[in-house]
DNA sequence: GATCTTTTGTTTCGCCTCGAAACATAAGGC
DNA sequence: GCCTTATGTTTCGAGGCGAAACAAAAGATC
């Protein structure tokens, strides 16, 4: 079957022709685990290998592909040029939590360039300052970046509900920011030119499990990720992309309601599950600080702690609930735990795969399950460069000039 | 901006071109309230007069598009001729309910050829009986249409989640069918030649609101559609499009937990929505015999019956605890109730709609709004058809052979 | 070691589709 | 009757792809 056009409404070229074919080549080569041939393209397009290698050689010249060494393997044949995605193009991924800056430099083939993560609470902290901090540390890490290595865009993750077309940050509970306009304190953060978009640190880290590198598929095309840092935070990944919904205000699981006469909530709602598998909920619940870590709570149950086991069935049971609503209206049965859910989910996930089992309308057919990627800290920040390299991947033609 | 290729990992060819520039021609006219002259067509797709033209001409030779009159309205310059879709192209939409069953014809301009709709109390009843009454209704309708019509393809929508690939209906509860495979049913129920594609009522039902008529869109992009029959079912539509799932279990919003410590469901949760504002359930606590009509509970609650009252104010609460969760995480602030909930849509209002903006985070931003279409009887069958006719606007060029 | 085989990559040519621009057509305005 | 205006058609040229022949670089075979 050949390729059908989006829903644009724009008629289509010549030149869009090659556009879109440029834009299928280099994603071709980036989808595959090892390098491809310009034969292996045109296999893998259904193009001839004369179309293949035009614009194989087109992608070349502009940097966005690479010539890899000769594998050395004996082999029949002429010997195939293996084919890389371009290592001189990179993004920059920006994350600020309520417990840690990060910055990280991703290029197209998804290794990571530099990084620089740095713990820190600030909860409640002054925008500015938090800001510059993070200008400091991207300063840092940009300086030490390889000569040659080209930029193409950047990304922002919080902790909280985005106005990405505004590039303002409308709430941030965690931050203790609302209604807070970031066009200003970006331009201090990142040298001008650089493009920073803002983005939902679930939204983004979700990026991390759909795509195990720019343009390469993870292992689920549809799950739910859940995002765990003091709130819960969520993002619902259909067919490899994350839904955002009309606005940015899609994934705020952490308040489903899971037992109407419950607390009040900040939100104003009641019996929300973030009262009842939200990081403080869950310390306090244990008996444990609220600066204590999830795997302090861990080691309470591992050690048949009351209260701690307590709390964590109450968080199960209560992510059971919310979660099987979620699963009942999105009809995606796979969960992905991420934050500090990702840490309590070993012991999380009896007692909640059982409760989704019982509540889940699809389970018989389907079971529900939970899993943990073992990914590294601070995902958002990824998240935002895959993003930014998405978008040289979807439309490499503008690139080439 | 011009079209990007879609994502399916084929190269694009010249022919490639002329296929997709028919279907965006072709739906242009089909988007457009009005008719549209060649004329018009190469503004709104920005090709030039004679590319839109030579396609034009190409749809008219193969009846996907029809020259109307000409306006009689005096103008200056040549007269423009009217493109329409082409009425010679229409499809069959077929519903089943627990209530109903109905067979309808629509055609590309979105007119109800022919239908058939008769009520009937199917709860428990025999498939085969059903489905052959069902082709009794369905061959009296096609015997009636005009010659020269061309049925294109068909859909029947049932009350229940749906393998559409396999054709098997997994669960229908008030119809009380399960894990029923349809094909040999069908077999008999339409002419040999014309595939029926299964549905959920609920999804289909949905498109009735995001299409006005195939290829042109409905009043809103994005809503949460919610189907009150005996259960309630409901279908996400984001961008215009229903979101189906990877596979048919999404929309399950009746089996949302509200309370869960209310009593147990037949679905084995607990305190699902279904058993506070379901049918059954709230002519239940209305003190209503169980065939009474929604209509029946409105008048009861106008006249300021208590029970009634109650029973209604009950559903409000039920529907705002499950239908924030839903708001919460898919960012829709757009609930359109259908089905019996349709006829309580303004009693329901006032109550559910200050539910959410307590519960939904997202309120204070934008105040979620209750809407009920007024459309006709069976709206499943309209939407079986539409997404039969979808078909045929999404890949013209294998219907000029 | 010369030749055959196999696979990759390149070149040439023709076809398809679109855009540009001139042309034809059918009306109203003056 | 001629000019203006808008629509629709025709002609020509250019861009991009497929087909097929060709060139290149290796192993396989004798």
């Amino acid at each position: 079957m050949t390729q059908r056009l989006a829903d644009v409404p724009s008629g289509a070229r010549q030149s869009t022709l090659r556009t879109t074919n440029l834009g299928l080549v280099l994603r071709t080569v980036c989808a595959s685990a090892g390098p491809l041939s310009r034969s292996d393209v045109a296999a893998a397009t259904g193009m001839t290998r004369a179309t293949a290698a035009r614009l194989v050689d087109e992608l070349l010249a502009g940097g966005l592909l690479d010539e890899g060494e000769r594998d050395p393997l004996p082999r029949r044949g002429r010997p195939a040029t293996p084919l890389l995605p371009g290592a001189r193009f990179a993004a920059l991924g920006l994350q600020v939590d309520a417990g840690l800056l990060a910055a990280r430099v991703l290029d197209l083939r998804g290794r990571v360039v530099a990084e620089r993560v740095e713990q820190a609470d600030l909860r409640g902290s002054e925008p500015a300052a938090t800001f510059a901090r993070l200008g400091g540390l991207t300063s840092g890490l940009l300086a030490g970046l390889p000569a040659g290595l080209q930029l193409v865009g950047g990304g922002l993750a919080l902790p909280g509900v985005v106005d990405e077309r505004a590039g303002v940050l409308l709430r941030a509970p965690n931050l203790g920011w609302s209604d807070l306009p970031t066009a200003d304190l970006l331009r201090r953060v990142v040298p001008p030119g650089l493009a920073l978009d803002l983005g939902n640190e679930a939204d983004l880290a979700a990026r991390t499990v759909a795509q195990e590198a720019p343009g390469r598929a993870g292992p689920h095309r549809d799950f739910l990720y859940l995002s765990g840092q003091i709130g819960i935070g969520g993002a619902i990944v259909l067919d490899g992309r994350v839904v955002t919904g009309s606005s940015g205000w899609a994934g705020e699981v952490g308040h489903v309601c899971v037992r109407p006469d419950g607390p009040a909530c900040s939100c104003g709602s009641t019996g929300c599950l973030e009262l009842y598998a939200g990081r403080h909920a869950l310390l306090r619940a244990a008996g444990l600080p609220l600066d204590a870590s999830p795997g302090d709570l861990a080691r309470l149950v591992r050690d048949a702690d009351p209260a701690a086991t307590a709390a964590l069935e109450t968080g199960a049971w209560a992510l059971g609930v919310a979660l099987a609503g979620v699963v009942n209206v999105v009809g995606i049965p796979t969960v992905v735990l991420g934050g500090h859910l990702a840490e309590l989910a070993d012991l999380l996930r009896p007692a909640l795969e059982g409760h989704l089992a019982g509540r889940v309308l699809s389970a018989r057919w389907r079971r529900p399950r939970i899993l943990s990627p073992g990914g590294p800290l601070a995902a958002g920040a990824t998240g935002a460069a895959l993003r930014a390299l998405g978008g040289v991947l979807a439309d490499p033609a503008d690139r080439l000039g």
